[in-house]
DNA sequence: TTGACATACTACATGCTGTAGTATATACTG
DNA sequence: CAGTATATACTACAGCATGTAGTATGTCAA
């Protein structure tokens, strides 16, 4: 069981494959679907789109159980598995981490690259980030008063 | 010669060990304290605080001159290392590619972390980052003027 | 000419991921 | 009950990144 999900982040790469191996991915998507599975189901969904080993996809499910990404209960004769986490969860722990970790070693840096380049990426969102500061602003004042 | 500086970003690492190996990035320091080096003055230096072997650091500066990150020109007969980024360079590097990484992946989540995080790690930064916007939007409505 | 020093090349360990075979237990089906 | 399908556990190997270092070989200077 790890601490932490996002052990390893690939910025250049896309979707979930940032901090997941591409077999991994593909996994877990099945299971996001599914709300759980043994490993049969997945093993029938890769199938459909390539040759796959039914083991290779045992031994990566047992892989992203002691990550603590999926839980594993035993199920009649085998073992039903689940994520630990929403989709929308698991993506938002990676933002999380990955900007704690950004920001922890590189504070200045980081404040003024992430302006700039959510002005590239999409620069409505300054708007956004704008009210959400001002919000934060009046919560650190309340804070101070206490 | 690589494209990108941050291949691989381990968040919950320290410093430059987030995208560089543990040795990699003490032979960086020492590059970085020096402007330029052989070998031979990196070895005597690492040799100082531990056993390694001369051929050890050898190998590793001749990866970081693949992978872009020293550069690498012949001198006399051996070769002479220089940092292709200052440090501080470098490390906005890291923190572009990795904020790009993930606000192109999850910018809603990454916006909403993003503020989260900072106001934990130093409450006072939200100040500036709110001055930046106000810029910022300014910057944007003269573009759009155009 | 010899010794110090330089590089190139090769190689192995460890850890992560993808891949899959083999052995073994179990359960369903006729 | 026997046989087949299915489940897991275990083992193993390949490829990549990183740390580590040995060996072979070339070169320069005293």
């Amino acid at each position: 069981m790890q601490e932490f999900v996002a052990t390893s982040f690939k910025p250049h790469r896309n979707g979930l494959n940032q901090v997941l191996g591409e077999l991994e991915q593909e996994i877990m998507e099945v299971l996001w679907k599914r709300e759980d599975a043994i490993v049969r189901d997945v093993f029938i969904e890769l199938k459909k789109k390539r040759k796959i080993a039914y083991t290779t996809v045992m031994t990566v499910m047992g892989r992203l159980a002691n990550k603590g990404i999926l839980q594993k209960t035993p199920k009649k004769n085998s073992y039903l598995y689940k994520p630990v986490y929403s989709k929308n969860d698991f993506e938002k722990c990676i933002s999380r981490e990955v900007i704690k970790g950004i920001l922890g070693n590189y504070t200045q840096a980081a404040v003024t690259s992430f302006i700039d380049v959510l002005t590239e990426i999409d620069p409505k969102q300054i708007e956004y980030l704008s009210n959400l500061i001002e919000e934060k602003k009046k919560e650190i004042k309340k804070g101070d008063r206490r």
